[in-house]
DNA sequence: CGAATTTGACCGCA
DNA sequence: TGCGGTCAAATTCG
């Protein structure tokens, strides 16, 4: 693990200048529509956000720490959420959503469970609260149910959901969300695989033309924004070596992107395997990371949930929403030194 | 009518 | 053997 950070500062700070450029480009756009001055204002953030990454990247000489991550910025000046009750020390047991991709390489079923393992992952908790502020542009990422299972001991189900464009692009990115025993208004998402899709990717969605799938739960498609600017949100970040070490990063979310999400990331799979990965599949798209922000607009906020699945259906489209609209990584801030006290005051972006 | 969701069955792993 | 995760037919939605 040591060694090669020069290689792989320049990758970050590339990726921090993309986002920016792009960034940049879709300011370029809504400045001649007539957009919110809220989105102009993330947007801007954005760029700021990116340069700022990039001069702190540029000058930092230890090594990095952290990953990419998802990005599930949140509006700041929100306390950090309590660590969810369900989890969070993120168990490698897991996941086969790549079980049908191993089938079609006809990889050994341990080759496959391997890959499996190299999947980044990550959860990101997520609250609720009526008159919390969340912003973020939309970043268009959409997700299909695929499926909802009790779980032992936890007293709702957890739903399962796939990139819609997994079968189209191949995209490989799927969340499983789970709401709190304890704290009804709290949800655990569950992100697992890198968006490698275009339609949904978070910068090339147009917030201002929802896709049909994402006004299907809204009962109004129109007001997800203002359902959106009822959530509030902190953030807390965790990443954890999976090799067996962990290298937890507990903060406020100085980089953060106003949006919905709230609450507790926790990332996994994130080593050195990760800038592999990033690398490897860096450059097609206009994000490469692989942590791309899992969202969607999808149904965001049922106005009238009927039932605690609804409720379930309605977080986890909130949650991909909240989710920022750029991927980012993340660096030990602590061994950054960095200012948590982050310049950019997002709550400047709340009500 | 096509697409998304629901839900019971099935499968793999610990 | 039980549990978590996925499949896929049936159903619902727009």
């Amino acid at each position: 693990m040591e060694g090669g950070w020069s290689y792989e500062k320049k990758m970050l700070i590339s990726e921090q200048l993309i986002q920016g450029t792009n960034f940049a480009k879709q300011l370029k756009v809504q400045l001649n529509s007539p957009s919110s001055a809220e989105t102009r204002e993330v947007l801007i953030q954005g760029i700021l956000n990116s340069f700022e990454k990039s001069l702190r990247i540029f000058r930092w000489n230890g090594p990095i720490k952290c990953q990419p991550q998802p990005v599930a910025a949140a509006a700041l000046g929100t306390t950090s959420v309590p660590a969810s009750p369900l989890s969070v020390n993120g168990n490698p047991r897991d996941d086969d959503f790549d079980r049908d991709l191993a089938v079609n390489e006809q990889l050994d079923s341990r080759e496959a469970s391997k890959k499996r393992k190299m999947l980044p992952k990550w959860t990101d908790q997520v609250r609720i609260s009526p008159d919390a502020g969340l912003e973020g542009p939309q970043d268009g990422y959409s997700w299909r149910k695929y499926g909802q299972k009790d779980i032992l001991g936890a007293k709702y189900p957890r739903s399962y959901y796939r990139c819609t464009y997994r079968n189209t692009q191949n995209c490989p990115a799927n969340k499983q969300v789970q709401r709190s025993d304890h704290d009804h208004t709290m949800f655990e998402i569950t992100y697992r695989g890198k968006h490698t899709c275009i339609h949904g990717g978070p910068l090339t969605a147009a917030p201002t033309s929802p896709k049909k799938h994402e006004l299907k739960q809204a009962d109004h498609g129109n007001h997800q924004q203002d359902a959106l600017t009822r959530f509030r949100t902190g953030l807390r970040v965790e990443t954890e070596n999976l090799d067996g070490g962990s290298d937890v990063t507990d903060m406020p979310y100085p980089f953060s992107f106003p949006s919905s999400s709230a609450g507790l990331l926790h990332f996994e799979n994130y080593s050195p395997s990760g800038l592999a990965y990033m690398s490897s599949h860096g450059g097609n798209g206009i994000l490469s990371s692989p942590f791309l922000s899992p969202s969607t607009p999808e149904g965001l906020i049922n106005s009238r949930p009927r039932s605690e699945s609804d409720l379930t259906e309605l977080f986890s489209t909130t949650n991909s929403s909240t989710n920022s609209p750029i991927p980012e990584w993340e660096f030990s801030l602590k061994d950054m030194g960095i200012d948590p006290n982050f310049p950019f005051d997002i709550a400047g972006f709340l009500p």
